[in-house]
DNA sequence: TTGTATGCGTTATCAA
DNA sequence: TTGATAACGCATACAA
């Protein structure tokens, strides 16, 4: 007979509950998993051994076995953005009763390293996956539709969703922004913009449809970087733009970092807001509200954005695709002192 | 015959890369983790073999069968504090290039939940643990204790580490803050702090010891609450401390967040900073030093913590722990515009 | 409703 | 340096 020396910690196995509550090991297995295809007798004797021996199950095994690991894999570009740490929060919170665990990645805004972590994360056989952005590389692509595990697009919506999408159009919250501006009174409205990526290029563009409506629109006005946004940079570019454009009357920032860089340089430089200068800043973060002068932002439902994920990413593991696989969360105008040029 | 139906996805596995490469399963396993003690020969065979199928080893199997995880478990109060977010990307920026995945987790400042994602943690065995601070529960300890693997504790230093330590004394942060406060000539510095964690507390006693050491102490120049921290409630906080203390002519804050919003507030009501009221702030956001007037602050090195915990933790994992297990990363005292009263 | 046999992909053990 | 064999802990398929 073979002594069995235990490779593992000598942490109990689902084979020493089922020896204890006397039934099979599969049975224990369905009671963890499927409690109602168990009899309550056998159920409630399980459960004895369960905390007897504090049984805790092996998430790997479990994943080995079956193929699937309790895993929703979630990509995102940046940890330190509050719009994202907003959205991963959401997740989190949304999963934290669950069975399902979080790997998360930053992509640092790049599609080849999206690409790479993608690779890397299908390798664990994820039960869902929550990529952000719409501007998936091909290969990318590719990957997502063959990772045979639900998909969803987080913070935008576009119009051919790989599975699902979860977001809002960036497009049409430039627009409002611009259009809130005009409609207060500015005519010479610069656009502040850092980083650049797809969202706030499409953020431009809603900029752009704005100021070319009205009649208003001068490729000088536009002040642009590839540098990651900062309140910052958001001084630098503003005195980049004032100094093309010394009768700029408004600025539309990319989001709030960049309005606060703004509104800090406007006290400093004695420039007065919202008379001299308007300001409408994008993301609508605690702080633009009690700024002075209050600031006028774009308020985006990001915590939402990562529970509606999780929950369409839910629905389709249990099965049923949610009826709509687009969800547009929309974005809303918060008017506030900055843009407020009435008195 | 048996017909051997894969139920996996289809996936390559290392028979596979054995057999294509003519070698014993095991001899590829070791070329991929112990290349050296594998000829020359062999390893290139294998390698040539891995690309053409595009093998990937499994994570699953991998720690089902050496009973160890290549994940570092990481417990962190917040997910949006701006602190711990670039902790956060520090530990990630780390691991990104090793073997090593990172679990996260929030613990919303509660020990029990800490406890309870401990457990789950331990389950599945990690390389590694990091966790925020230096007062879990008797019973998270003993977990930490017996976890079997390194464990890093982060943003505090203090006398008795579990296993390693990495960051700061909080308690010295609050003295530095609070006595260049006395310094630059105020004598009613009131304390606003929220949330109220230990580290909070601890930078509390700080200015605490530091007004005590002046003779200028007074219960009443403290204004705290439990509620989370927020530039809308460093307002309201301060708001509530003028009430209470009229002749109040300097304020340290708990944080940033709080710092900003008592900034604002002396904008709205016209209360001239630094003469009449002076401010410092706590962990030095980039926007402190574009605030008008810039923001006095005490810098802390969050991104460098996580950078550090990994490096330690690797050490600890490669068995020669470090020399020093408790790493005192420090902080600085950014003098600025907001306690600047020489004019 | 419950159990038996077997496979999941990898690594530890031990022998060659 | 290399390999055969037996775990690792659990879930699937199928039978009872």
């Amino acid at each position: 007979m073979k002594l069995r020396t235990r490779r593992g910690g000598g942490r109990p196995t689902i084979a020493d509950v089922a020896r204890l509550a006397g039934v099979g090991a599969i049975t224990v297995s369905r009671a963890l998993r499927e409690p109602e295809r168990v009899s309550e007798n056998l159920r409630q004797q399980i459960q004895r051994a369960v905390d007897e021996l504090g049984y805790v199950p092996d998430h790997n095994a479990r994943a080995l076995a079956s193929a699937r690991a309790e895993v929703f894999g979630v990509l995102v570009p940046s940890l330190t953005n509050n719009v994202f740490a907003e959205v991963v929060r959401g997740i989190y919170d949304s999963l934290s009763d669950s069975p399902f665990r979080v790997q998360l990645a930053n992509t640092h805004y790049s599609g080849l390293e999206e690409e790479r972590l993608l690779q890397l994360f299908l390798s664990q056989r994820p039960a869902a996956l929550i990529v952000s952005g719409i501007d998936q590389t091909a290969s990318a692509r590719k990957l997502l539709e063959d990772a045979g595990c639900p998909v969803v697009q987080i913070m935008e919506t576009g119009p051919d969703p790989v599975d699902m999408m979860v977001g809002f159009s960036h497009l049409e919250g430039g627009r409002a922004a611009t259009e809130h501006l005009i409609e207060s009174g500015c005519r010479r409205i610069g656009f502040l913009g850092a980083r650049m990526d797809p969202r706030s290029q499409r953020r431009l563009a809603g900029y752009r449809a704005a100021m070319e409506a009205a009649g208003l629109f001068d490729p000088r006005l536009v002040t642009t970087t590839p540098v990651p946004s900062s309140v910052t940079l958001g001084r630098d570019l503003f005195r980049d733009a004032l100094a093309k454009i010394p009768s700029l009357d408004g600025v539309f920032c990319n989001n709030d970092d960049l309005a606060l860089g703004v509104l800090f340089e406007c006290h400093r430089a004695a420039i007065a807001v919202p008379q001299t200068i308007s300001i409408c800043g994008f993301n609508d973060l605690d702080m633009m509200q009690v700024a002075f002068p209050s600031v006028t932002s774009i308020r985006t439902h990001r915590y939402e954005i990562g529970r509606q994920a999780v929950a369409m990413a839910m629905e389709a593991i249990g099965g049923s695709w949610p009826q709509d696989r687009v969800i547009d969360l929309g974005f809303e105008l918060r008017r506030r002192e900055s843009t407020d040029r009435r008195h």
